[in-house]
DNA sequence: ACTACCATACTTGTATGGTAGTATGGTACT
DNA sequence: AGTACCATACTACCATACAAGTATGGTAGT
C-alpha cells in the first residue's frame, strides 16, 4: 500500500490521523482490515511514533481495535452502536431544531439555503459523495446556529459508526430526493417558527436515514459484529 | 470480535491516562495548571512515550490544551460547554427514562434500589465524594437498563467538563437531599410506568444539577474561560 | 536608560532501538 | 499420522536520543 506525500500543513501525527480516519469512514479501509504501526509508517513515510499516536486516538473513538502484542484492526461495525447513534441524533436534533424555530441567526439561515441549492445540484449530477458531505454540513449548520457546536462535535464520535453504514447504503438507493425535500421543509419550518412541524420532519428524517440496516448486514456480513 | 482477556488497564500508558483524568476532573489538577511531558514522566516513573499518549487522549477530550513547542495546560472550564453538556444530558436522559418506563430489566431495577440505599447512607455520613459517584452510577444504570451504554459513554466526554463545575459546587450546597429524592421518584415512576411524570422529574433534576454556574465563576474566576 | 541580540533552558514533535508477548510453520519425537 | 516442541517472524509497548520551535534572562551596544 502506498500513499501520496503528506500535505504537511499540520503535524505529521495529525495528518496521519485525519487521513486514516477519512479512509476508515469512507470504507477504503474496510472493517476488519489488519493494520500495523510499521506498515503504516512506511506507507505514510513517517516514523512509528506519529502513527502510534493516530492509532491511540482512533482506538479511543472505537474505529480501531488494538490487541496488545497481537495487532490492530479496523473495528467491525456494531449494529447496536449504529442504532444508538441514530437514537442519539434523533433526540438531540429534534431538540435543536425546536431551538432553531425560536431563534436562528440570519447568516446561518443563508448558509442553509446555499447548502440546499448545492444539494439540488449534486442530486442532478448524481454525485452521491458530495451529497453525503452536504447532508452532514446541513445538520452541522443547524447546531452551529443554535450555539451547540460542542454537542455536534461529540455526536461525531458516534456518527463515525453510523456513517460507515450509510456509506454502504450509497451503493443501494440513498433516497437523496426525499432527504433533500425534508431538508427544505426544515428550513421552511424554521422560517415559519413552526416548532412542532419541524420536530416531526426531523423525526421522520432521522428514521429514514438508516432504515434498512439488516439489508446491509446481509450484503456485507463480514463488515459487521 | 474477541477482546483480550485483560483490557490494557495495566499498560503504563493507560494507567497514566486514568490517573491524570481522575486528577483533572477532581480538580486536584486545577484548570490552567501547566504540565509537561517530562515533568509527568519523572513523576510517574515512566518514559515520555506513555505520558505523551495520555496527553493526546486527554487533549482529544478537551481536558488538556497542547500548544506545540510551548507547553501543555489543563483546559479552563468553558461555561458554554458546561451548559451544552447539561442540555445534552437533559435531552438524552429524558428520552432514556421514557424508554425505561416502557421496559426496564429487573436486575437493573434492583441495582437502582441498592444505589438509592447507599445514597441515603452517604448523605447521612455527609460523604459528598461518594454521593457524587453514586449519583453518576445511578444515571449510568438507567442508560444500561435501556441498552444505551454507548450513548452514556459518549456523554461522559462532555460530562467531564460539567463534572468539574459540579466538583466546585461540592464546597457550597450540593443539595443532595433534593437530588436523592428525585432519584427515588424516578425509580417509583419507572415502576408505575409513568412516562410523563418521569420525564418531568428528570427535567427538573437536570435543571437543578448546575443551576448556579455564575456563582462558581465569581468564586473561581481563574478556573473559567 | 533603552534596545537589539543571543545563549540557554525549556517545550512538544519525531525517529529509532530494544523488550516482551504472540502467531506460525517446521521438525524431531512418539 | 499425530503431537509436543522450538526457531522465527511478526506485533504493540516502552525508553531514549535528537530535532525544531519558543520563552527568558543576561549582555553588549547605542
Amino acid at each position: 500500500m502506498s500513499y501520496p506525500p503528506q500535505p504537511a500543513s499540520l503535524s505529521a501525527g495529525n495528518a496521519v490521523y485525519q487521513l486514516l480516519k477519512q479512509q476508515i469512514v469512507s470504507l477504503e479501509l474496510p472493517p476488519g482490515t489488519a493494520l500495523s504501526e510499521k506498515e503504516m509508517s512506511t506507507a505514510f513515510q513517517v516514523s512509528r511514533t506519529p502513527v502510534r499516536e493516530s492509532f491511540v486516538r482512533l482506538a479511543q473513538e472505537g474505529l480501531l481495535v488494538v490487541l496488545p502484542q497481537r495487532g490492530t484492526r479496523v473495528s467491525l461495525i456494531d449494529p447496536e452502536l449504529v442504532e444508538e447513534a441514530r437514537f442519539m441524533r434523533e433526540q438531540l436534533e429534534r431538540a435543536v431544531i425546536r431551538l432553531a424555530c425560536e431563534s436562528f441567526p440570519d447568516d446561518k439561515l443563508e448558509q442553509l439555503e446555499d447548502n440546499l441549492h448545492r444539494q439540488h445540484e449534486s442530486i442532478e449530477r448524481h454525485d452521491g459523495k458530495e451529497m453525503f458531505e452536504l447532508d452532514e454540513a446541513f445538520h452541522r449548520i443547524l447546531f452551529e446556529g443554535c450555539r451547540k457546536q460542542g454537542t455536534w462535535n461529540v455526536i461525531q464520535q458516534m456518527n463515525a459508526h453510523l456513517n460507515r453504514s450509510r456509506m454502504l447504503w450509497l451503493s443501494l438507493d440513498p433516497g437523496w430526493d426525499s432527504l433533500a425535500r425534508q431538508h427544505q421543509e426544515m428550513v421552511d419550518a424554521i422560517r415559519r417558527k413552526d416548532s412542532d412541524y419541524a420536530d416531526n420532519i426531523m423525526h421522520e428524517h432521522l428514521s429514514l436515514i438508516i432504515s434498512n440496516l439488516s439489508v446491509l448486514q446481509d450484503r456485507h456480513p463480514d463488515y459487521f459484529k
